[in-house]
DNA sequence: TTTAAAATTACAATCGATTGCGTAAAATAT
DNA sequence: ATATTTTACGCAATCGATTGTAATTTTAAA
């Protein structure tokens, strides 16, 4: 690969022997230079093949149009999804993406926002990751004066721009469908309680068996259960007790539901009549399983498209007294042949 | 949000009583500055919170240590794994990334490749989208001096860094898997010709016919049929004919696969015994049908560890006489329960 | 003690684009 | 025709880090 010199303004000045000033006030369109000048500026400037230097435009003023966004993956549906609706808004306005796997992991999670510190990006937009301690490097990006938004997964003691899920409604409308389908003994896979988001979804089921007058069965309530793995053997655990649940919630993912699934199946227990399964996060295997399972969208893409738009008013916005916003999208609940039983 | 004013090396020398270049060096952990001396910057840089200005530092270092990515979507499994693989690499190495999605559109390809030759990247990496015209703009990367790396959709006449999948091989494969199996009639769905992955693939199925010398079969062969839907039309005109194939082979993706499966079992028609079914690609959900589809592993995330390391070791080759390099990963078959009859 | 060599540090230009300010030229008003 | 306002462009500083070269200090050798 030879190395190129690419044309500056200063090449094209030079050609038309004009100052670059000049070149670089028609290259914006400024009306601070003459109509004709500026033709023949664009036109020279695309018979030269000019790219304009963005590193140094952007240092010069002291911005970087990018926008940097941690997620623990980025080969994961929901995360990939909400990328790809963050990219659909921010391309439009000529802002790119810089994308960092936390890998769940909280060491690596303050890595990714060093670097992205470090590139001065102008916003950055974080998933945190489960293994996550205090947040100190969240605080850090508000102190460099780096606009922050949480997304999904946040750490609500932040003051940060916000985007979640309605969890708790999500949870408790997946639940009362299960309880008004007659099942009576709703487990639930929980995730990890340091995660707000799996906090709110349990605080969903609580609720609807509050709403609905039916007492809580603690011993179907199985912590840690967010992966394919861990829900199998949540399941294997919950269906082998002594009066085991004719319902399971994988609160977590579809992940979770289809490792249920899997020990059901194996088990030879019949999904839906004999338990009912529901899921988490609408996984796009969620509707090719049979049963399909029952399970919860989160409008992924249009979380991503919130959460760029989000930012977009912020920057117009001067009011510094303002409190960060917190937009919160109600998910829906797919019903599907798992929690079905009349058919 | 209030503007911060962000300390520099200046604010650092100003503070140390010497120039912004020792401090320069300190940082960049030269040996022309003292030890003493350098203990000290480093400290004082850590107190004052410094963090170095990127664009700074690349335009003056004349490269800006980011890839461009262009793949047609992020949300795609493949591609989003690729991508998680480039970045694996990328990110130990300091360099960033920016993504863009084609959206399969010639046009807004085009739109990417010229946003990311602003942005000055170091190299671009792309996955063809299918309304491929012309390759003016990829041409016009290597114009400029940018590195430039295909991967799996690669347009074959561009003398460029390639890396892609033995698709013929692989495709073969699959083929005599179900010759062996004594499928007799067997279909394809082949993807747009435009597209050499997509012939390369057919061109592996009519070599496992000629290897067994069977002979083909030209009705069986369905065109552009590489989407789930496309692929479930294709299927039932494939099942509609007098002699209708005994087993198909969606060489565009399991999403095909998928359209197949849905078809056969909504006509009642059983896989594997009396269809067999043979997807590509290995997605996630290939595992979970009824029953699960063989499929072709491309190892994708691999593929994006290559891609990153590839890049990493031309840009330490000097060597401007030597050929681009293609590096072909063999994927490997999963053999599954679709293609399965002696269950 | 003097001098040459080596190690540090300072100075200043540079990367390419942007922008406040000043001025000459053109357009308009008096 | 002269005064005044606009318009268009040039000048030069600036963003922050890097780096070749010059200057100074330190160290080692004579």
């Amino acid at each position: 690969m030879k190395k190129v010199k690419r044309t500056t303004i200063y090449d094209i000045a030079a050609k038309l022997g004009i100052t670059a000033s000049s070149v670089s006030r028609a290259l914006n369109n400024s009306s601070q230079v003459n109509e004709k000048t500026k033709e023949l500026i664009i036109k020279t400037a695309d018979e030269l093949n000019y790219k304009r230097n963005i590193l140094a435009s952007n240092l010069r003023k002291g911005q970087s149009k990018t926008i940097g966004v941690v997620v623990p993956r980025i080969n994961q549906n929901f995360f990939s999804n909400v990328i790809a609706g963050i990219e659909e808004i921010t391309y439009q306005k000529g802002y790119n993406l810089i994308i960092c796997q936390s890998g769940e992991q909280h060491e690596k999670e303050i890595q990714c926002i060093n670097t992205l510190i470090n590139q001065h990006v102008d916003c950055i937009v974080i998933s945190v990751s489960v293994d996550n301690g205090d947040y100190q490097h969240l605080q850090n990006v508000l102190d460099h004066g780096i606009q922050l938004i949480q997304f999904d997964r946040v750490a609500e003691e932040l003051e940060t721009l916000k985007v979640i899920n309605d969890n708790v409604q999500a949870s408790f409308e997946a639940v009362s469908h299960l309880i008004e389908g007659g099942y009576k003994r709703i487990a639930l896979l929980e995730g990890p309680q340091n995660l707000s988001i799996f906090k709110q979804r349990k605080e969903g089921y609580l609720k609807a068996f509050k709403m609905y007058n039916v007492p809580v069965i603690e011993e179907l309530i199985v912590e840690n259960a967010w992966t394919k793995e861990l829900g199998a053997e949540g399941t294997r655990k919950l269906l082998s007790l002594p009066h085991p649940p004719d319902a399971i919630f994988a609160s977590t993912s579809d992940f979770s539901a289809l490792g249920v699934l899997d020990v059901a199946n194996a088990m030879g227990i019949k999904v839906p009549s004999e338990l009912g399964i529901c899921g988490y996060a609408n996984e796009s295997f969620s509707e090719i399983t049979s049963p399909s399972i029952t399970t919860i969208d989160q409008f992924s893409v249009y979380m991503g498209n919130t959460v760029a738009n989000l930012f977009f008013q912020e920057i117009g916005n001067t009011d510094t007294t303002a409190k960060p916003k917190t937009i919160s999208i109600k998910p829906e609940l797919i019903i599907r042949g798992s929690t079905l039983r009349n058919r």
